[in-house]
DNA sequence: TCAATATATGATAACCTGTTCATATATTCA
DNA sequence: TGAATATATGAACAGGTTATCATATATTGA
């Protein structure tokens, strides 16, 4: 990403030089964007859904096999997937009474990978 | 990651196959890191966060700007700005009386790309 | 030291989230 | 078709989260 020289003005009651908001605000995702962008990352804030998440990148499996795993009830287990089913986290495919689930596609994988990175990295740094 | 065989049981009232959630459940992330994790997607989960990073990965920003740029208060952007330094997200500078602020690390922007790269395609994608 | 400025923080209230419970839908098999 | 099983969904309550307001701290310069 691009970097916008620092200009050295001072902090006061019009606070921001405009034409510097102006640049860094165009760089800014637009709304709809922005919206989408926090609600997948929201899904992904969840104990719950990342530990249904990291499961379902090991296998598909079916909405009672996922809430014993988790440990929570089939319905809460629903209900998450469906949150999951709508951000296009996973999808499911249907196999007589049961529906299987698994990772939407690799960019989930992806980022949880990238996740785990930051919090070892993070939490193997000490004090600063 | 591993893919697990998907053994062919059934969803009765013992929901699964013990073996295979062993496999599974000894590949979630443990307590302490999946806390970690999902706090920091958390964190990544909220618009005016999200718009706070977008911008920091422009350029290094003091209070004021940050607050004036997203269009909150500066007491709600120091606010923000106490839980993303305490997620080893953002890191800051004092300089004067300012306090600059600049994401800590690449996993960030390498996170955030990621999690465009996902909407937009989910986004495109229509229907199935 | 005092005033001014920039940031930080604690408490509170409105809002949002995740689970539970009850119930509905869908599929299979007798 | 009816019973059994697997999943989905709506309502509601408990708990958590965010912005606001008031106040505190830190830095600079007079």
């Amino acid at each position: 990403m691009a970097t916008v020289p620092v200009t050295d003005e001072i902090c006061d009651t019009f606070h921001t030089d405009p034409a510097r908001v102006a640049v860094i605000q165009a760089s800014l995702p637009t709304g709809a964007t922005l919206e989408a962008l926090s609600e997948t990352f929201k899904a992904l804030g969840d104990p719950t859904r990342l530990r249904m998440l990291t499961a379902l990148a090991e296998a598909e499996l079916c909405v009672c096999d996922l809430a014993t795993l988790v440990g929570i009830s089939e319905s809460a287990a629903s209900h998450q997937l469906r949150l999951l089913r709508t951000l296009r986290l996973v999808r499911s495919r249907r196999d007589g009474r049961m529906v299987h689930y698994r990772l939407d596609d690799d960019h989930i994988t992806g980022l949880l990978a990238q996740g785990l990175d930051h919090v070892n990295e993070a939490g193997t740094r000490r004090e600063r």
